[in-house]
DNA sequence: CTAAGTGCAAAATGTTTGCATACTT
DNA sequence: AAGTATGCAAACATTTTGCACTTAG
């Protein structure tokens, strides 16, 4: 029987050391395996970040490119804040500010509705990719 | 160019009839191949179901499963408004009221991400469910 | 020493594309 | 008649799996 993450291996650290080292970024697997070179197999990296996600460790997100790539992250932190998601980059962010808790208490206090603010995420799009929307439409 | 749904067809007419017939039903590309038989290829298929979340009329929800088939599903609403689900009772509420335009605004202006609510669910509990698990706390 | 982890190559999956044909307008 | 839509097959990209080998405990 597997029991899983019994041994502590070379790969699994520098795989974790990746993502700490670039906690902003959102990666693919195949990203990840490109900076890591010949230390780490292909194989190696999906089963590594496939855990990790499973550990809560990492974020996946399957991005609406359907037969796209799916894109990895650090989880920015387990706190009770919202965060959002660009829809094109996939970028997770924090979102810590007022305005949040005065819309989760009217939320409470008018519709009854106890917000879960470590489960919800917002989805849109980031300043960046918003921009470069435009551009396109504009071509 | 392709001008873009300039024909109407049989196949997208049995398509669209499908999704319409079945509003609830969450399907794969693959699904919706098979329950069409001889009538429709899977590439069409595959061009109606995208046109179809271009248009609103559909929409795409990405699996968890990496390698995982994109599921299919009539768009319940196309107004933009939030929708919240409660965690308990799994209960899906629209959220229309004013301050969550303000919120919208706030995040547009503040934080330069633009908000897109018919992809965004809130999740939390509804006023019974934490009414319910409050009594077995207190219990 | 034993069981878990690795990595290559191959398979499996899901989706897209090239192109000749059929159909809509 | 002009040009879009279809559908097959092949291409494509991503992820998983089989298996022999390596490594951690």
């Amino acid at each position: 029987m597997a029991a899983r993450g019994a041994y502590q291996t070379k790969q699994k650290e520098v795989i974790a050391d990746y993502f700490r080292a670039h906690s902003d970024a959102c990666v693919t697997a195949e990203e990840v395996y490109a900076a890591l070179g010949a230390d780490v197999g292909i194989t190696t990296v999906y089963r590594a970040v496939a855990r990790l996600c499973e550990e809560g460790a990492l974020r996946r997100y399957t991005p609406q490119n359907a037969g796209g790539a799916a894109l990895y992250q650090l989880n920015p932190c387990k706190e009770s804040h919202l965060h959002i998601r660009c829809m094109d980059c996939g970028t997770l962010e924090h979102l810590r500010c007022d305005v949040v808790h005065d819309f989760t208490k009217h939320l409470l206090g008018k519709h009854g509705f106890v917000l879960d603010e470590g489960q919800t995420v917002l989805y849109g799009l980031c300043k960046q990719c918003e921009a470069k929307r435009k551009q396109k439409t504009e071509k």
